[in-house]
Formats: structure tokens, sequence, C-alpha cells
DNA sequence: TCGTTCCTAGGACGAACGTCCTAGCGTTCT
DNA sequence: AGAACGCTAGGACGTTCGTCCTAGGAACGA
């Protein structure tokens, strides 16, 4: 095993979070999952909400990472939002079953009333932000607007392949959305 | 007050469970929107989920008579899909406060690994049937994907103008919506 | 008038929840 | 050796949950 107890929580609550959603998720889940006993919790975080806030971060970083990837392979905006579009093929499995994990969050949250709804709020901001500077790269003018139509797309995507249970649909539509961005391309 | 008890429990639980969620919403909670006792609830309903699958079912019910409504007033099929994208402006508010019923119904039941995925999962198959059916009727061969495509774009909308708090996205892309429908008529 | 039936109120029940407390382990430093 | 510290286990706490039980009132037919 490697890494400190408390990376072993993170990722098991980000993992469960994901999987069941956050208040269907209690202590004993994460601590069954990482196989330490239900008090030692409170020597780590003080609150369930101090561990969110902890996923979300951890989320944050990873995506971070994952963008700045993106940046460093993808020599042309085009091939970097491709990266973006690519992602949701790749992950098409998870996606159909347990729907996005950024959108999933942020409607739970907002249902809940949850103080962190800002904080999940945030990863969206993060895609929204580079994709637009992206779109922005391409000469576009409505480089948000396209942002956020891009978004909107992979979402509706997650949420009826779940409903759907339909692992195919996100890879049809995953392949709509790169015709979109040649066409979008081509355009420029 | 008009409608029986039991009609009085369905119709707070359904708001209830679209604004707050269905498991964060408890007995108490609906027995103090009915204002009854918590105990007289047991007479109504055996259990949690009988109540849920009551909401579904009544919810269905709305949904097709609203159907039917776009039906009798929308002549031809392109007015009738008009009456589904102005039920995203109509209810923008609403949306953009909670997300769609539907969409944020079928993600919490597959984080629950709910029974009743499958009844949830009935209003958006109502939907895309009928929608299909539309586009159908203005020839169209891809009438299944259009009605996918539409369902998911919508879906999309929700999910993000909730995250953001913007209610005029929703109107943004409504608009954009009824510009796809009339270049798509056009088409054919 | 007296049963019967429908409906309601209120509380009891065990389980699970998030939270907190404390004793004890091993390591490290003096 | 002994004190201090980082970390852990296990259980106690009060609350809330979904569920169940029972006594009683209102309406109605015999």
């Amino acid at each position: 095993m490697t890494g400190s107890t408390r990376e072993h929580i993170v990722a098991a609550a980000d993992d469960l979070f994901y999987r069941q959603g956050y208040e269907h998720t209690s202590f004993s889940d994460i601590a069954d999952a990482v196989q330490i006993s239900r008090g030692n919790f409170y020597y780590h975080f003080r609150s369930k909400d101090e561990i969110l806030d902890a996923v979300i971060g951890s989320r944050m970083a990873r995506t971070e990472a994952m963008v700045a990837e993106w940046e460093a392979t993808g020599e042309r905006p085009a091939d970097r939002i491709r990266s973006f579009i690519q992602m949701w093929f790749d992950n098409r499995a998870d996606i159909t079953r347990y729907g996005c994990p950024v959108g999933t969050l942020c409607t739970e949250l907002s249902k809940l009333q949850h103080g962190s709804q800002a904080e999940a709020k945030g990863l969206f901001t993060l895609f929204r932000v580079w994709l637009r500077r992206q779109f922005e790269l391409l000469g576009r003018n409505d480089a948000d607007a396209l942002a956020m139509e891009l978004l909107a797309r992979s979402q509706g995507v997650a949420t009826l392949a779940q409903a759907f249970d339909d692992e195919r649909f996100v890879a049809r539509e995953v392949e709509r959305m790169g015709d979109w961005l040649t066409a979008l391309v081509e355009d420029t």
C-alpha cells in the first residue's frame, strides 16, 4: 500500500461519492473501503463535509493535471478539444453506470442545498474556462457559448446514457461531437 | 382543501422529491407539508418506496396528459415538438433551481441502485417515443436519433443551468433548439 | 342505539447516522 | 529509560430515520 491514510480516505471517498452519491455514502462505507476503524476517521477529518471538500480538491487537482497534459500533447487547439471529447469515449463505461462525476455531484449538492456547491461548480468552471480559451485560439468570438455548448452536450449524453443504460449512445454522440468540431474548424 | 389525503401526500412528496431529492426527503418532511401525523402515513402507504412509485405514476399521468394536449393543439408535428421545447422555457426558473424532474430523479435512483429505476426511466421513454413519432411524421428516418438528440440537449442545458445558476442560459438554448428545429424542417 | 368501517394521532421500535471521547499502540527525541 | 507525539481502535452519545402498533374518533348502515 502506498500513500498516507488520509490519501486513502480521500481516494475511497472520491470513488464512493461518485458511485453511490455523497449523502448515500456513510462513514462506515468509507471506513470499510479503507479498512480502518470508524473512530479513527475523526483524527483526519472533523466532519463529512470536510471529506467532501478534500474530495473536490482532489478532483480539481486531477482535472488540472489532465488538462495540462492535453495542453502538452495537443499541438493545435482543436486537438486539445478533441482530447476533452475523447475523455468521454474512454470513460463511457463508468459514465453509463454512474453518470458524469462533475454533473451528478453538482446536481446532488444543489438538492441538498450543501455549502460546497460553489466548490463543486469550480470543476465545471475549470473545463469551461479552458475550453473557452481553446475556442478563442481557434479565432472564435463566441468561444464561451461554444464551450457551454460542448459541456451541455456532454452532460446530456451522460444523463441519457445512464438512464437508458446505453453505452453505445455515448460512443455515437462522441463521434458526432467530433464531426461538430471538424465542421467548426473548417468554418473558421 | 380538495382531494383525498392520499392525493395530498403524493402531491407533497412529488414536490419535495423534486426540490430536495428522494433520499433527502423524510417522512417527517412530507407529513409536515401535508399537515398530518407521521403515523397516519402507513395507512395510505406501506413504505417510502411505495410513495415513490405513486409519485412516478402521478408524474407519468401528468406527462401523458401534457403530451396529449400538445397533440391536440399543435396541428403539424413541428408545432408539437415546439411545445416540448417551449416547456423548457416556461419552467426555466424551476429548472435552474432544481434541474429537470425526470433527469435528476433517474440520476439519483441510479446511484441508490433503487428498484424503481425502470419506472423512472419510463418517463424518459414516454418523451422519447412521442418525440420519435413526431420526427417520423416529419418524414425523418433518423427519428429516434433526433429524439435522443433533443432530449440530451435539454438534459445538458438543465444540468449546466443548475450548476451555474443561469436562468438565461436556458432561454438562450431554447431559442437555439427552435432554430435547430426550423433548419431541420426546412431540410425536409 | 349499536356495530362496523374508514381514517387519524401519537408514540414505540431497532437500526443507522454523524460526531465525539478515550485508552493504547508504536515511534522518536531527550 | 522515560516523556512526547502521531496515529489508531472501539465504543458511547444523541438524533433521525423508516417502520410498526394501538387506541380512539367520525361517519354510516342495521
